[in-house]
RNA sequence: GCACCGGUAGCUCAGCGGAUUAGAGCAUCUGUCUUCGGAACAGAGGGUCGGGGGUUCGAAUCCCUCCCGGUGCACCA
């Protein structure tokens, strides 16, 4: 419908006055009709007349079957109204598969093994699940996946720390731990082992000895010795903690890459690109992201030990082996942007292709409303569960009851309706008000429109046209979904549906609060309406991974 | 110092493929309706779109510059 318009525009300049100008058509304000284009104000110059009397002369040129009426405004804007059957049509539309046979790996999360899932995981997980979504509406083939540290000295600390609790290398001792308090005991080990780390040389030696030997387990394969049992066995603990919360908030992930399984491979790859792509500085290895206008950044130690940057390389090559991706999204935050650029710039010196592909999405912080800092030092972080539970804590007061998927619901859309790169300063209370622009108002919106169309008789032949006003704005609202998510997937940006759900659910209190819907002449037209609508909010919902339930 | 991100109503934020009168929610104030789930609707007040320059017929939106806040800049992840 769109195109046929903007062609239908075009061709019209193209007779009228020789030239062939890129139109536009954007959404105006209702009042103004439908799609408005500024063509006239773009051919000014070119044509040399002024934007209105070309627009004039164009008033009598546009012809096409889907447009009503078309009249100038303001500078020259021309305005269209389309027919109530094209505005119907353009309802229908679906969400062009701009991505079909694409493979896709979207990886978010990325939570470390052996440490808590803070707010930021929580969040990152909101967002990367929807843009998921996303790339599938468009026809991609997805594959989620997560990357994290299962080496390193955050797992020595926390080791330290267990192995203080359970007197040794005792793997036995693990069965007296409580299988629902493992991550929560694992947790406190790591902050006891990071405050270790810093107050006592004693134990930071042994820290770094630990870590050491967590690596050996890896390179020698030692899952039998009693210390590699206990990391073995905490290791998976800390796999299954994710996967238990992932599905808590309605996330999966089809592949974990544990660092372990990068360093290989990222290190051979660096290793062989000394000379043409990294070189030799101070006994380490490192990239001169200085020639490329960023900044340098070491990839091997000069312990001959691969860094965070060629781990990533590693992660990045075996993503490309394992599912062979046209397009790899990575979602972090926005601390490690410019680290990011770094790395695609080093990868893009021997393998093009992977960083042409790659696409990093950054996110800010998740603060609390109120401002409280937290000390990360005494462990003191906001966990991804302290945001549940405030999120629960204000739900319940605000309705007097527990509802998992309003709770789930507010705290997704808080976070998705806020433009991806910004801090979140999250309010909880603001989150859960149904009377505001918020998840559970939205879902309520939805089940508010089901249970009418419950109670609906089943044979009803809907009519549309000569649609009332209140009818007519509400099925323009609905017509602008598909266009509004077309455009949220081509900038993955989850935002712009939220916003536009919102004033949908908004158009639709305004239908309702003045016209009867059943029982009434009109009902086959309202009802159909209604449909349209609940269909249309549950599948931006949906889009979003927030749940749209019936009832509630 | 260099780089990246942000600075829009009292608060939290949309808008930033330039354009018809700068929007929303919350908060404040005022109305409406004996409501198919009122968790509604209508309306009011509240803005030098951080400051200053520039490009343009037209700038919150593009460019330059300055100020403020956050983040990142060699062997952590």
């Amino acid at each position: 419908m769109r195109e046929e318009i903007t062609t239908c525009i075009a061709d019209c300049c193209q007779k009228l006055f020789g030239v062939q100008p890129e139109v536009e058509l954007s959404r105006p304000d209702e009042q103004f009709g439908d799609y408005a284009t500024n063509v006239a104000l773009q051919l000014a110059k070119q044509v040399g007349k002024n934007p209105r009397e070309i627009a004039q002369e164009l008033l009598g040129v546009i012809k096409h079957p889907s447009v009503a009426k078309v009249d100038i405004a303001g500078p020259g804007f021309i305005n269209l109204t389309l027919t109530d059957t094209a505005l119907a049509q353009v309802a229908e539309q679906k969400i062009a598969q701009s991505l079909a046979g694409q493979v896709i790996v979207a990886e978010y999360s990325d939570p470390n093994p052996f440490k808590v899932l803070h707010a930021g995981h929580l969040y990152t997980s909101v967002v990367g699940d929807a843009i998921a979504n996303f790339l599938q509406a468009a026809g991609a083939t997805v594959h989620r996946v997560n990357f994290g540290g299962d080496v390193g000295l955050h797992v020595g600390k926390t080791m330290w720390a267990m192995l203080q609790q359970l007197g040794g290398e005792c793997p036995d001792k693990l069965a007296e731990i409580d299988a629902n308090k493992r991550a929560e005991w694992m947790a406190e080990c790591y902050v006891v082992g990071t405050n270790a780390y810093e107050d006592d040389e004693v134990a930071k030696q042994e820290i770094v000895a630990l870590n050491k030997k967590v690596y050996q387990f890896h390179s020698e394969g030692d899952t039998a010795t009693p210390l590699a049992q206990i990391y073995w066995t905490t290791r998976q603990w800390s796999y299954d903690y994710f996967d238990t919360f992932y599905k808590q908030i309605g996330t999966h992930f089809e592949k974990y890459y544990p660092e372990s399984q990068t360093a290989g491979i990222g290190l051979a790859t660096v290793k062989e690109h000394i000379g043409d792509v990294f070189v030799e500085s101070d006994g380490a290895v490192v990239f001169k992201g200085e020639d490329h206008g960023l900044h340098t950044r070491v990839f091997i130690n000069s312990e001959g030990l691969p860094t965070y940057e060629t781990k990533d390389v590693g992660l990045i090559m075996l993503k490309k082996k394992d599912y062979n991706f046209d397009r790899s999204v990575v979602i972090t935050g926005n601390e490690q942007e410019q680290y990011m650029a770094v790395v695609l710039k080093a990868i893009e010196q021997f393998e093009p292709e992977l960083t042409r592909a790659t696409t990093h999405l950054t996110h800010g912080l998740v603060k609390l409303a109120g401002g409280a800092k937290m000390s990360s030092r005494k462990g003191n972080i906001l966990r991804a569960v302290d945001v549940i539970e405030v999120a629960a804590e204000a739900n319940r007061e605000a309705t007097g009851q527990d509802n998992d998927d309003a709770v789930l619901a507010a705290i997704k859309y808080a976070f998705l309706k806020q433009r991806l790169g910004t801090d979140i300063i999250y309010d909880p209370k603001e989150s859960v008000n149904i009377l505001g622009n918020s998840g559970p108002y939205l879902q309520y919106a939805h089940a508010r429109a089901r249970s009418i169309l419950a109670k609906a008789p089943d044979t009803l032949t809907p009519e549309i046209n000569d649609l009332e006003p209140d009818e007519r704005s509400l099925l323009r609202k609905i017509g602008e979904y598909t266009e509004i998510t077309e455009r949220a997937i081509h900038d993955l940006l989850p935002s712009h549906i939220c916003t536009y759900l919102y004033e949908l659910a908004q158009s639709f209190n305004r239908f309702y609060e003045h016209n009867r819907v059943l029982d009434d002449p009109r009902e086959a037209t309202r009802l159909a309406l209604v449909e349209g609508y609940a269909d249309t909010l549950k599948s931006g919902l949906t889009l979003l991974g927030i749940p749209a339930v019936d009832r509630m």
